[in-house]
DNA sequence: CAATGCATGTAAAATGTTACATGATTCT
DNA sequence: AGAATCATGTAACATTTTACATGCATTG
């Protein structure tokens, strides 16, 4: 799985500019996948070459114009493709528990600080997945809602554990 | 965070070999980060002519003689700056998730079969830990058990949720 | 007037994956 | 005999990040 692949499911539905592609990869897609500008341009203009989406120039009053791309049947044909290819296993990388692991090496203070901030991001993420799923969930195939469902528990999950850990580390709350 | 500082870490407790250090690499740690040898050799090789670590040969019987390395006092220097550098965001990126946010295009079977298959990886990953854990846990300082605990729990409640999601699904149980 | 949003791109650099290449020893 | 373990590396390729470059319109 890459960017190809995740940019063609999204002009599955209906054509975009890369501008709108970079909007639709906010939550809940980033949380388990992200591509920048840097990323999604060169991907488009790849994927044009081989033929799979085409352009076209859609000029707009008050703003900029912007190239919409929409899917070819061989665009189609290789997000089957993608489909039918063996599933990747997940990959988790994390600054934080690299930190956590080589702990032996900060202060308690320090790891008091970084298990706070996590636990932070964690909770935060949690409700924006939440409200999102509040929002949005009627009328979403289930396959979808488990996107949410797995995101809101994982970070729910992550913080459970930290504000635990937290506790052991400091005997105080966080 | 690279793979840098994560050998830097390594080598700080005792000198070792690539191999040595992609040994290491596995679990916990590959929970949250992972190298492979072709990430792992040119790095020792950019390391040493920068002055962080020194090559010393050392020959061995009944094995191939290997390459130990350790750390330089600039190596110490170079993780210290790298623990005080901000800490980096999780990434997290799931190719078993993007297939259910577009699971419209995909039939129920299919749907099915990716959970069971994830249902399974994330129990093997949940055991796996869970006997580290018993294995190891007395004298690793807390913030190690940590990394311990974030990765059962998290396998854990991945699991959890998928189960359910399966049941709404496909009304039987995986 | 400054910041933000809309909009598209490029170029350099870093980073990492995969496969290849080699070869001894030990285990089954 | 064949597989697995120990051991080191290279080369080609893929991918991505970061920063740069531009410019109009809207909002505060």
């Amino acid at each position: 799985m890459n960017s190809q692949d995740v940019i063609l499911g999204l002009l599955h539905r209906a054509p975009l500019s890369g501008y709108e592609i970079k909007q639709k990869l906010e939550m809940p897609l980033s949380f388990f996948f992200d591509a920048s500008f840097g990323t999604i341009y060169p991907t488009l203009a790849k994927m044009e070459a081989l033929g799979y989406i085409v352009k076209e120039s859609v000029v707009q009053e008050g703003r900029p114009n912007k190239n919409v791309f929409s899917l070819t049947s061989e665009g189609r044909a290789q997000f089957e493709h993608y489909l039918h290819s063996p599933v990747e296993n997940d990959s988790y990388r994390s600054d934080f528990l690299v930190r956590m692991f080589f702990g032996e090496y900060s202060d308690d203070e320090t790891l008091a600080d970084w298990i706070r901030d996590e636990i932070r991001k964690a909770e935060t993420a949690a409700a924006q997945l939440d409200r999102m799923k509040a929002d949005w969930a009627q009328g979403m195939p289930a396959s979808k809602t488990l996107c949410l469902d797995i995101g809101i528990d994982l970070n729910a999950s992550k913080a459970q554990t930290l504000r635990e850990a937290f506790k052991r580390l400091t005997g105080s709350d966080a």
